[in-house]
DNA sequence: TGTAATGTAAAACGAACGTTTTACATTGGC
DNA sequence: GCCAATGTAAAACGTTCGTTTTACATTACA
């Protein structure tokens, strides 16, 4: 593990659990085993070290969805939860923090939710054997759902939303 | 509208647009028209603001949720996003910013959390003339999910909860 | 009319912010 | 053996943070 990619885990660890905002750099410095002057060297500035840090989540969580069921989906979802921790999508808090005001980070947060979509869509049509925007759609949202529940209702929300994702892919199929 | 009304409303707009840690007093003073003496002799401190504000805005927020059906929810929860406009859930983005570790602030969050979901069970219970958990469950992801997937995808995310919602009340009723 | 309450404007508090700089140590390839 | 690169530790940069204080004006009521 070089540098940087210490770095990038130790932001993100830290970001995740206690706020982009809240986190000072003399913190992150600490966490990461590094000097400031090293820090920015490989990072450039705290919000760029956001984008990466965003940009390293996207690949690790789309490759957690690299399945050919819905109901996989949610299962895939439900261990992200668990290793990961539940406390809302990472990418939504870090735009709302910000206000959307800092380009690199509604960028990243734009492709990866982008990225998101075609996925669910992907495996929507694979399951069906067929493109169903209406139900991707639904997917989508059910997914974000648990993603936003599990916060404060925990693992029964995601298998409340697979459940009602089994009805839908049901119908549709029919 | 008295000085404090007008400080929440004014910390309300703040910290929803921009965030609650990245929004200072010195700019929380001068969007609510007064000295930052007076500000905090009514508010205390800015953690017991948002604490305020919280409790303010989930009042606003389940006074719009007085409706007897499922889909009555969705039109509400479509209108509100419409007038307020869609930035994920401004109590779990405050608890999130926050790590959970401002007691005031996590409860205030806990204590709405529970409110929603009391309201909802209520209204599935009243549409269907029964109890179902289940059901009522699925309906809050539907509605969580349907909040933050809103914040990049527009109305639709709603529109497609509401669908979903709708087929999941109609085989519960069966 | 006088006094207590409530307000403003603005300076000041110490601490923490993101970032840069200074001064020095360690390393790896020619 | 040397030079360039890369690292550390720590101080310093100017700014902003949440909060308190100082000094003074306005209001409301006995």
């Amino acid at each position: 593990m070089d540098r940087t990619a210490k770095l990038i885990a130790a932001a993100e660890r830290l970001f995740d659990r206690h706020g982009y905002v809240a986190t000072g750099m003399d913190r992150l410095t600490r966490a990461a085993g590094m000097s400031s002057r090293t820090l920015y060297k490989h990072a450039g500035s705290k919000d760029a070290l956001m984008a990466r840090v965003l940009g390293a989540r996207d690949r690790r969580f789309l490759r957690r969805l690299d399945v050919q069921r819905v109901d996989a989906l949610f299962t895939a979802l439900a261990d992200w939860l668990r290793v990961e921790g539940a406390r809302g999508c990472f990418f939504l808090r870090a735009r709302a923090e910000t206000g959307g005001d800092v380009p690199e980070i509604a960028e990243a947060v734009a492709a990866h939710k982008a990225a998101y979509r075609e996925r669910i869509q992907a495996v929507v049509a694979a399951e069906l054997g067929r493109e169903d925007e209406a139900l991707a759609e639904q997917v989508l949202v059910l997914l974000e759902g648990a993603t936003h529940a599990a916060v404060y209702r925990g693992a029964e929300a995601v298998e409340a939303a697979r459940a009602a994702a089994a009805v839908l892919v049901d119908r549709a199929r029919a």
